[in-house]
DNA sequence: CTAGGGTTAG
C-alpha cells in the first residue's frame, strides 16, 4: 500500500494530464447520474471497507458522481485514513473518474494532514493546470499545512499575499487557522500586527481569533500585552468571553499574581456578565491548593456547587495534591473517595496524587495498595506512577523493594526517565550505598538517559554524607568541563558540609566563588550554614549569618528557628542574641 | 449526497 501511495505521489510532481477522455464520456452521461443507485456510506468503518466501497463505485456502470467519490473520500478522511483516501484520489484520476475542486481540496487536506504540505502544493500545481481557481477552503488548508510542519514564515508569507492580492476573502476559519498557527509557534508579535492589518482592511476578526492571541500572550508570560489586547478588542467591538478571560487567568495565575485574578479580573467578569465555568473554577481551585490555600479552595469548590456547576475528576486531583502538601491525608483521601461516590472516573493523576501524599506521609503500605489497584481498574501505570512509588519506597529505607519495582518497571516496558534514575540514585545515597550508585549511572548512560545537574548533586551530597568532602569538591570543579553548570544547591551542599565539619575558611571562599559566578546563596545556603553552627553549638558564629540572610530578603525556615530558638532557651540567655533575633523574626516577637 | 475549523486546563 505504501509503494502504491508513494507512486501516486511521484505522479503528482509530474502533474495532472488534461481532462481525461473517460471523463468527457461521463460528461454526457449526466442524465444517468440521478439513476445511480444510493450508496451507504455510513457503513465505512475502516480503510478496508472504504477501498472495498471504492472498487465497487468504479465497476457501477453508470458511474457514480463525483461528489459521491467525494463523500467517499471525505469519509475516508473523517476515520483518519489520510494516506487511504489519498490513494484513491490518485487512482480514480488514474482511472479517468472526473476530479474537481472538491475532491483537490480533499486531497490536498490528506498531504498536509500527513505533513506533507509540499504534495500539497503540488496538487495545487495540477489544480491550475486543470483550469480551476484555488478557492478559500483550499488556501486555508494549504496555510494550516505549512504551519503543521513548522513553515512559519512561508504561512505568513502566503496569508498576507491572500490580503494584499485579495486572492480570496478571508473567513473567520481562515484567521482563526492562522493566528493560531502563529502564537502556537511562539510569534504571537506577529499575530498582533496581523491582527491589526485586517481590521485595516475591514477584514473583522471575531472572539475565536482574538482569543487564541491572547492566549498565545497569556502563556508566554505576556499577560499585560494580553489584557491591553482585551482592552482593544472590547473596543472594535469584539466582547471577550468566559474563554479569553481563562486564558488570563491562567496566565496570570502562572506569573503567581493571584490577587489580580482576585481583585481585578473576577470582578470584571462579573461586571461583563461573563459567566464562570468549570474551566475557570478549576483554574482557581488548582492555584489555590498549589499555594497551599485549601481553604479558600474549599470556598471556590463549594460557589461552584452552590451555582450548579459539578466539579470533575480534575477539581478533586487538585485538591488531592493540595490536601498532600499540607500533609491533610485525611481530607486527601476523602477528595479522593468522592470521585467514586459521584461517579466520575478515576484517572491516573488522581492516584499518582494520592500515592505520593501517602508516601511523603510515611503510610508506604498504603501508598502501595493503591498503586496495585491501578492496573486492575483498568488504568495505565506511568513512569510518573513508578517514580513516585519506588521514591516513596527508597524513602521509607525498603532498598530492597525499591530495587524490585524498578525492575518490575522495566519488565513492563514502562521505561524509566531522569527522574527514575536520580531518585535510584539519591535513595542509595541516602542509604550510605554511594559506590552503588556509580553502577546506576552507568546504567541510565547505556539506556540512553543523560545525567543532569540534579544528577550530580545527589553524588555530591552522598559523597558529603560519607566524609568523603574532597572528593565531593573536585567533582564540583569538574563538573563545567562535563558540560553542567553548578547550581546554588551542588554550593549549598558542600558549604553545608564544610562548615559542619568545621572547615570554615574552605567555606568561606566557596560561598565567595558562587557569588563570583553568578549563583548567589538564597535561603536554603544560609539556613544550612546557621543549622552548621546550631549543631557546633556556636551561636555567635550563627548571628552574622543570620543577620545577612535578612538583609537579602530570606528568611529562617520554621525549622530553623525553632531550633534556634531552643538553644537560646536552653542555654545562659545572652539577651543581646535575642533582641537581635526579635528584631528579625516576627515569629519570636512574643518570647 | 462533495472541502477547510471551532479559540481556554488538568
Amino acid at each position: 500500500m505504501r509503494k502504491l501511495i508513494d507512486s501516486s505521489i511521484q505522479r503528482f510532481r509530474r502533474g495532472f494530464a488534461a481532462k481525461s477522455e473517460a471523463s468527457r464520456d461521463f460528461d454526457g452521461e449526466k442524465r444517468q447520474f440521478l439513476r445511480t443507485p444510493t450508496i451507504d456510506f455510513s457503513s465505512i468503518k475502516s480503510a478496508r471497507d472504504a477501498v472495498s466501497l471504492f472498487r465497487k463505485m468504479l465497476a457501477m456502470s453508470p458511474q457514480p458522481s463525483v461528489p459521491a467519490y467525494n463523500k467517499l473520500l471525505s469519509c475516508t478522511v473523517n476515520i483518519e485514513e489520510y494516506r487511504v483516501a489519498f490513494y484513491m484520489f490518485d487512482k480514480m484520476r488514474l482511472r479517468g473518474v472526473e476530479v474537481n475542486l472538491c475532491s483537490m481540496s480533499i486531497a490536498i487536506n490528506c498531504c498536509c494532514l500527513l505533513n506533507r504540505v509540499d504534495f500539497g502544493f503540488a496538487i495545487l500545481g495540477s489544480l491550475f493546470k486543470l483550469g480551476y481557481k484555488p478557492n478559500l477552503t483550499i488556501f486555508s488548508t494549504l496555510l494550516k499545512g505549512l504551519f503543521l510542519v513548522g513553515k512559519i514564515c512561508e504561512a505568513e508569507t502566503l496569508f498576507r499575499k491572500i490580503l494584499t492580492l485579495r486572492l480570496c476573502e478571508p473567513n473567520d476559519v481562515m484567521i482563526l487557522t492562522v493566528m493560531k498557527g502563529l502564537c502556537k509557534n511562539g510569534r504571537t508579535q506577529t499575530a498582533r500586527d496581523l491582527l491589526e492589518v485586517m481590521e485595516k482592511a475591514s477584514f473583522k476578526p471575531n472572539v475565536k481569533a482574538y482569543s487564541a492571541v491572547v492566549d498565545g500572550l497569556s502563556k508566554n508570560g505576556m499577560v499585560d500585552d494580553a489584557m491591553f489586547l482585551v482592552s482593544e478588542m472590547i473596543g472594535k467591538g469584539v466582547s471577550p468571553n468566559v474563554i479569553t478571560y481563562n486564558s488570563i487567568i491562567q496566565g496570570l495565575c502562572n506569573l503567581g499574581r493571584w490577587n489580580e485574578v482576585k481583585y481585578l479580573l473576577l470582578v470584571d467578569m462579573v461586571d461583563h456578565r461573563v459567566p464562570l465555568d468549570l474551566i475557570t473554577f478549576n483554574t482557581l481551585v488548582d492555584v489555590l491548593c498549589k499555594k497551599g490555600k485549601l481553604d479558600e479552595a474549599e470556598d471556590v469548590l463549594e460557589h461552584m456547587v452552590r451555582i450548579d456547576i459539578d466539579p470533575n475528576i480534575f477539581t478533586y486531583t487538585s485538591l488531592i495534591g493540595g490536601y498532600c502538601l499540607q500533609g491533610k491525608i485525611d481530607k486527601a483521601k476523602e477528595a479522593f473517595d468522592s470521585i467514586a461516590k459521584r461517579g466520575l472516573r478515576h484517572n491516573i493523576l488522581s492516584y499518582t496524587n494520592m500515592i505520593n501524599g501517602y508516601c511523603k506521609n510515611a503510610n508506604v503500605d498504603e501508598a502501595w495498595r493503591l498503586f496495585d489497584e491501578i492496573p486492575r481498574i483498568g488504568l495505565n501505570h506511568t513512569t510518573v506512577s513508578y517514580n513516585i512509588m519506588i521514591d516513596g519506597l527508597f524513602s521509607d529505607d525498603r532498598v530492597a523493594d525499591g530495587w524490585k519495582l524498578f525492575k518490575d518497571m522495566e519488565a513492563s516496558r514502562i521505561h524509566p526517565d531522569l527522574h527514575t534514575f536520580n531518585i535510584l540514585m539519591e535513595g542509595l545515597c541516602r542509604n550510605l550505598q554511594i559506590t552503588e550508585a556509580i553502577p546506576v549511572l552507568r546504567m541510565m548512560k547505556e539506556k540512553g538517559v543523560n545525567p543532569d545537574i540534579v544528577t550530580h548533586n545527589i553524588i555530591i551530597k552522598g559523597l558529603c554524607k560519607i566524609g568523603r568532602l574532597d572528593a565531593a569538591r573536585n567533582l564540583l570543579d569538574q563538573l563545567p568541563s562535563q558540560g553542567f553548570q553548578p547550581n546554588v544547591q551542588t554550593y549549598t551542599t558542600i558549604i553545608g558540609s564544610l562548615y559542619q565539619e568545621g572547615l570554615d575558611e574552605e567555606a568561606k571562599s566557596l560561598l565567595v566563588e558562587m557569588e563570583k559566578k553568578g549563583c548567589p546563596p538564597n535561603n536554603v545556603t544560609y539556613n544550612a550554614i546557621i543549622w552548621s553552627f546550631i549543631k557546633r553549638n556556636e551561636l555567635y558564629n550563627a548571628m552574622p549569618i543570620f543577620e545577612e540572610m535578612y538583609k537579602r530578603g530570606f528568611s529562617a525556615f520554621p525549622g530553623t528557628a525553632s531550633m534556634l530558638l531552643n538553644k537560646l532557651r536552653g542555654e545562659d540567655k545572652d539577651d543581646n542574641f535575642l533582641e537581635t533575633f526579635k528584631k528579625v523574626m516576627p515569629q519570636l516577637k512574643n518570647e
